[in-house]
DNA sequence: TACATTTGTCTAACACTGTTAAACCGGATA
DNA sequence: TATCCGGTTTAACAGTGTTAGACAAATGTA
């Protein structure tokens, strides 16, 4: 009786084919985009058949969520057997980490809560630049030259910046990060930068 | 004709209650839960007026992310102002970022598109543990110390992490920044942790 | 005062969304 | 042949953002 395994076989292929047309969709509009309807029209279904192989769409989201952790372990460890040296491993780590996340973006973004939906346009508002503006002046006067580039405080800032927002984000989409440990880091990163400044 | 103004006062009014309103769903119930319907019921009218006072819904979004900015923007500088000199005063403002984002978590999350939608629980996977557990090993590596404390590994980790998660996150959500810039950033902070995990 | 026009508000509807229950229909089984 | 069962679809529910039309009350005008 192998057809009982012809048949699993089976639904495990349109299983996939659920979760491959999910991700065509989101790669071309986008994860506010993606609704049952459009992936059951994609593989040339109606929407219900889908809840035969995933409990709902937050189902199929958490099957694409693996997929992207075991994608992203895999870059990583490629890029670890580059090297061989520990510091240049860990690099090249970092860089796969870096590039992961824009090779995939949709992957990154439902990994991580990434701007998911809303606001098309966060850009053309002036607003946070009054607040960067209070950054930047502060760290030019931290700056002992006299004339800093401007490049450079810019940079500075952005250094800080990243830390600091990621911290944030990390703590806000998973809780339960030691909250000792993120204070230890946001005091070190604060004064680590404020070091870092005048390198 | 002072009816004018009086009129105009009082559309003001509801425009800031159906702001007032929104945000109140949204601290108890979260982004998903914000719907035109239930703005409507909190300030006893109908979903269509709200079409008054503002475009869309994303309208109503946009003034919040710049009422958010205002807010913050209010913070750091009163911060700023508790300290004198500079150094001081770059940290505290940094502090009192930090403090905003969970403060007003609501605004952070608007503000810089930190995981508005989608899977409740993010925890309860297994499979990021096994590429932070690749991070791990090659830094206790990296690290002289023969038995590295557990949880400086860990910290470390974090720390880099946080910067280059946070580097991702701006560069996914707000387009156009200088992809130089993001290089040399990336590059001096992966100089900068392997150097720093020897602190 | 009588009529006209504007203003505020609501009802109803459209096109979507996720999700479920019921019907249907073809093929294997008794 | 009759029965059952699995895969599939249709129809529906409740909810979403959004728009057009109706209706009444307030206002302006003759």
């Amino acid at each position: 009786m192998g057809s009982k395994e012809r048949i699993a076989r089976l639904k495990e292929e349109t299983k996939q084919s659920i979760l491959e047309a999910a991700l065509e969709i989101v790669k071309v509009d986008g994860w506010q985009a993606l609704s049952m309807r459009k992936i059951a029209d994609k593989i040339e279904y109606t929407a219900p058949i889908i809840y035969e192989y995933f409990e709902n769409k937050e189902g199929i989201l958490l099957e694409l969520t693996r997929q992207g952790y075991l994608l992203l372990k895999r870059e990583v460890k490629a890029a670890m057997q580059t090297e061989t040296t520990p510091a240049k491993q860990l690099e090249a780590m970092w860089v796969a980490y870096w590039n992961f996340a824009f090779a995939h973006r949709e992957y990154y973004q439902l990994m991580y809560g990434v701007e998911m939906n809303c606001c098309s346009s966060r850009d053309s508002f002036h607003e946070p630049s009054q607040t960067i503006n209070l950054f930047y002046d502060k760290i030019r006067e931290v700056m002992q030259d006299e004339n800093p580039d401007e490049e450079k405080v810019c940079r500075k800032h952005y250094t800080f910046w990243s830390l600091i927002h990621g911290l944030i984000s990390i703590n806000l989409v998973k809780r339960g990060v030691a909250p000792e440990m993120n204070n230890q880091i946001l005091q070190d990163a604060i004064k680590g930068i404020i070091k870092y400044i005048n390198d």
